[in-house]
DNA sequence: TTTAAAGCAATAAATTTTTATCGATTTTTA
DNA sequence: TAAAAATCGATAAAAATTTATTGCTTTAAA
């Protein structure tokens, strides 16, 4: 590795693993699953059998959030909820536009999901004629003109992006331009931002290449052993 | 771990790399990239370079494909591209069915990405009577009822889950009946399904944890330090 | 009241994944 | 034609992540 190339790596930030990241949603699912069930506690080996997972890994992914459990009982569920809610900072209402009001910005928009992870969605944007001016699931579509000027009077921090992969870096200057802080990229391509803006990419392909190499090796057994 | 929580854990089989496997869809685009500039070979660190990843890294993952490169030149595009496709298994074209023509659907239907990925979908299925009857993208909407038989007659391997969370197991129930062997999951839940079929889930809030926790210590930083 | 079971917390071990290093090979340049 | 530069392939080292272990605490049952 060159120095270039350990430049590259440098720029992101030692934080908390990001698997367990990832993992924190599908408890807090869980979680809100019990929650309407009415129950009050939880264990670490009732959402690991409950999820797949086992229980030291549940134990220790909770433990980023600080909460304490107790021997024998478990969390208590109402706060555990918070703790995970607040480390992700989805307890408190972060602004949104997006940028690109096909087929996939009108499922993000009917996603209410969202809504519960402090994603509020204030505008979509889009270049076509047609839908400018209409609304997408109660959210306005405006022209992209006007993308800068709405970003800064409302205080805009993320930007989700749904354009086709030929002017997504050019959506992404213009997001960056108004004051944008975050990007949460669904389109194929990389993105390249400055230093004080964070950036996530959905990879749709990913998921489907580890589907796919499951299909694979599946199939590869049977030949061996023949079908189920 | 008890006894339970391994067997569990011991479903899957252990085969490449996940990480490396997701890398994969990235190489690959990048290299039609390349293909399209008229670029014959490419080296390891030029695509590091261009993905902001590491060569090493790089030169690992491909190595899963059995590809042979030469000092000094790199890898032949070409060959690699074929590699890689067939290392996945997108160089033969699986047929899918997808049920829920709602929006992420239509999204879905929509991305002509995964017809290069070898993703045929045939038909989509909902109980929308408004919907079926219709094509979505060119993709015909049949009842829910039909899919059985779609399935069977036209010897479908992969199901795409685009419905409501409430109907996903039931769904996925209905498709294994069918005789679906792969599922692509698009709802949040946990499905269950018999071993000898395969499933992956994209879990879009899971990349929202990521970009959450990205603004939130992007935001401490700035506390600290004073805005950029 | 004692004993047993469940489960948290912390620490240690194992595994997986990433990164570094090194020798060999090919091309280019001197 | 020899030396230098680039890069592959393999192996080793490091780092990250997962899993196991141990001891202590709480609850419930004997």
């Amino acid at each position: 590795m060159n120095k270039a190339e350990k430049n590259v790596q440098r720029d992101y930030k030692k934080g908390y693993p990001s698997p367990s990241l990832q993992r924190l949603p599908l408890y807090l699912r869980q979680l809100k699953l019990y929650q309407r069930e009415g129950v009050e506690k939880a264990s670490c080996t009732r959402i690991a059998q409950d999820l797949g997972l086992i229980s030291v890994q549940v134990r220790k992914d909770l433990s980023m959030t600080g909460i304490a459990g107790r021997p024998k009982v478990g969390y208590n569920i109402d706060e555990l909820i918070s703790r995970i809610e607040s480390f992700l900072g989805w307890d408190k209402q972060r602004k949104a536009v997006l940028v690109g009001a096909g087929a996939l910005g009108g499922a993000i928009l009917g996603y209410a999901g969202f809504v519960e992870h402090g994603l509020s969605i204030c505008a979509a944007f889009d270049v076509d004629e047609n839908k400018i001016g209409t609304s997408i699931r109660s959210c306005p579509v405006y022209s992209l003109d006007e993308l800068e000027r709405f970003v800064e009077q409302n205080q805009i921090v993320i930007g989700i992006i749904t354009v086709p992969q030929s002017v997504a870096q050019f959506v992404t200057d213009k997001m960056v331009k108004a004051g944008i802080r975050a990007i949460w990229n669904y389109s194929p391509v990389r993105l390249s931002v400055p230093s004080n803006v964070v950036c996530e990419t959905v990879q749709l392909s990913s998921s489907f290449a580890v589907l796919s190499s499951k299909v694979k090796s599946m199939l590869a057994e049977e030949r061996k052993t023949g079908p189920a």
